[in-house]
DNA sequence: GACCAATTGAACTATCCAGTACAATTGGAA
DNA sequence: TTCCAATTGTACTGGATAGTTCAATTGGTC
């Protein structure tokens, strides 16, 4: 027999402690970015979440009042992220042919490198992206790519890299389709062709495929 | 106040009726892909697909063991159909340029067509591939998809029409990626870019896109 | 050092939900 | 007709789960 633990003598963190809300509501965040990640968002449990976390879950509906607003404050930074990395990239400084496999190539070590960024896309398709409509956070944003690939591509037309006739969305979504499919489906991949996408050598012949694929549907 | 049916005079059909379990079988089955579909495995909810089939929650249990099994034999039945589909094709005839681009274009349509069958397999995919895995109905299989295009590219190397030194399973890799990430990111494509890839016209452009790319990627 | 607002903890609740018990009914074989 | 095995319906259960209650503690401000 346990005996209960004493019910006065409880409330007490190591000795003295500081504030910092900031910190908690990162911790949270990731320990919830990798439940939804790996469990959906059906699927992830608070008492899951709150168990992993070095908080309580009294927290998480304090600090994002309940589940979906959680999950919708995962995906904003998810999205906030690879806004980041897009606009890390600067190619105007690189030749048209350089710039687009220059970008293929970092889309795709972007999505191969954060399969969580993948499968949160995935989850949110799922959810027929209702969370990314309703997010004030998200939306409008990502026209940058599509602008910096316009802008590349309007250079390569004049320099007569490349041919006429295209949609730089069009463009935009090859890459994005040969960057994400690898990585969302890689589990059945692995089970129907026993390849495993993951690892370095097949990554790194994909990549090459990718770049090279999107070079010659670009290219006159 | 409403009183009780009664609970003795109950038990009873339209008359007489027959016995008709594969029907059964297949009503429980549709419903349940329609769930599955919508709400993944776990947001699914048996009593949700038993209330949209014609017959109660308990034959579910009856016919499919559990919620898992129910699963089991949804996916099941997607894969048996896209396999019946690429057995249906007969590139053999084709010359080899005109057969990839058929390739692609079916392939394409077929997922186009059946985003049910791409939502499942993303289902799948969040769940890493375990039922695919331990259901012994699938595994083999799909190899001869890659035998169709292995066989239509050594032709092709033949003739002349396709450079050397491409791995049949990678241009299998981006006829599928260019055929699913349409379909399996349409929620999300539309909120970001506000296109709606599942509009006639859109899809068009994007089907001749993707055939083209894939061709491009092929030929010399 | 007192007070207030922000922050935190533990136990609790109401609901949902997968799965079951059990009896009843039926089709078909003998 | 009788009987058994295959079906089917109703009501129920036990556990999981999102979210709440309520009191307590703390940091910072005056």
């Amino acid at each position: 027999m346990v005996t209960a633990p004493p019910l006065l003598a409880k409330r007490r963190k190591s000795a003295s402690w500081t504030q910092d809300p900031e910190g908690v509501r990162r911790d949270i965040l990731a320990v919830a970015r990798a439940e939804f990640v790996e469990n959906g968002l059906s699927g992830a449990r608070v008492d899951e979440i709150a168990a992993k976390t070095s908080n309580s879950k009294r927290m998480i509906y304090y600090y994002f009042g309940d589940k979906e607003g959680l999950y919708r404050a995962v995906l904003e930074e998810a999205y906030a992220r690879i806004r980041a990395f897009e606009r890390s990239l600067d190619l105007a400084a690189l030749p048209p042919r350089e710039a687009i496999a220059t970008l293929t190539g970092f889309t795709f070590d972007y999505h191969a490198d954060n399969p969580d960024f993948v499968r949160l896309v995935m989850v949110e398709n799922i959810h027929h992206a209702r969370h990314l409509a309703t997010s004030t956070k998200i939306s409008v944003l990502n026209l940058s790519a599509i602008d910096m690939i316009r802008e590349v591509y309007e250079r390569g037309l004049a320099d007569g890299a490349f041919r006429e006739g295209l949609d730089p969305i069009d463009i935009h979504l090859t890459i994005s389709a040969l960057s994400f499919y690898n990585v969302s489906n890689q589990a059945s991949i692995r089970q129907v062709f026993g390849h495993d996408m993951a690892a370095p050598e097949a990554r790194e012949r994909r990549r090459r495929s990718a770049i090279e694929t999107v070079l010659r549907m670009v290219c006159r």
